[in-house]
DNA sequence: TTATAATTGACATTATAATGTCAAATTTGG
DNA sequence: CCAAATTTGACATTATAATGTCAATTATAA
């Protein structure tokens, strides 16, 4: 009925989709003591990991969330003064996200808090195992993301 | 500040993110045609794989979601008749619930659908990879549900 | 048996996420 | 420069999920 690679794969989502609860939950109690979440946490590292400040909707699109929710975090995020916006010169209404003085110190403390935590998560795992695993699953998220376009060829 | 292991796992975090929110998207259209979605698939998915019929509040913890939300999906499956409650000899107010003739062929039908879906998604990848990824999952998994339960022994 | 604790479904409330629409602003193509 | 398409944030609505509480019931232990 399936392949044997389907079968292997088929075995494995359902574990894939506790071990995302499961991994959701635990960070939201890693850094509930700094006020932030999973989602907010997230949301910050892609803040910090562009390159420069980016309108809410880049930010969007690089986190694959959907908008409106991204938004409603960032205005949370800026209620608390963990972001502030700047004027984009490109933009009028599209404001630049950056990180406060604090939403730096957050987002850093909250690494701080993931090292101990995912060192002992991954204690007895093998790098190469590792990143097997990364490569499988980028090659996965790559196949979703395309998402059947079939170029015409002009 | 972080060994080499929880380097690897740390990016491989984020991705884990990205593909179980793809996957679910995918699930849901998949399987939409027939009234379902990932969540309704996943707890048909539970009462099938049982062995025997189980109240609710087993069912919600095969599935390490909440309790509450898994009754108001078995209750919808329920308004649509593709769940039904039997009488539980030891428990007057916890049901057991089955699937009905009408959820045993919708349930077969998204399987159905599965099987080309899911050999398509895995083709290109070995069986030793995926079963590699499975294994380290199911550590990951574990791990986490290993709740730091330090026992006391008595 | 009795009392204490744990389980279970129902209900209510809140939190988060998803979807659709709109007007303002920008970009694109001519 | 102009018109059409796209992007963007705001807003509203709905859907889904999470959390807390309660009474009924069952299980456990004394």
């Amino acid at each position: 009925m399936r392949t044997p690679e389907g079968d292997a794969l088929s075995d494995l989502v359902l574990d894939l989709f506790r071990l995302d609860s499961l991994l959701l939950t635990a960070g939201d109690r890693l850094v509930a003591p700094l006020g932030l979440t999973s989602a907010r946490w997230q949301v910050l590292g892609a803040i910090v990991a562009a390159e420069r400040p980016q309108p809410v909707a880049w930010i969007a699109r690089d986190l694959g969330g959907n908008r409106q929710n991204v938004q409603r975090i960032i205005n949370d995020l800026h209620k608390e003064e963990l972001v502030a916006f700047e004027v984009n010169p490109h933009h009028r209404r599209a404001q630049l996200v950056v990180l406060t003085r604090k939403g730096q110190r957050t987002f850093r403390a909250a690494m701080e808090l993931q090292a101990p935590w995912i060192d002992d998560l991954s204690d007895g795992l093998s790098v190469k195992d590792i990143r097997t695993v990364h490569r499988v699953i980028r090659s996965l998220r790559d196949k979703l993301e395309g998402n059947g376009e079939v170029e015409e060829s002009v």
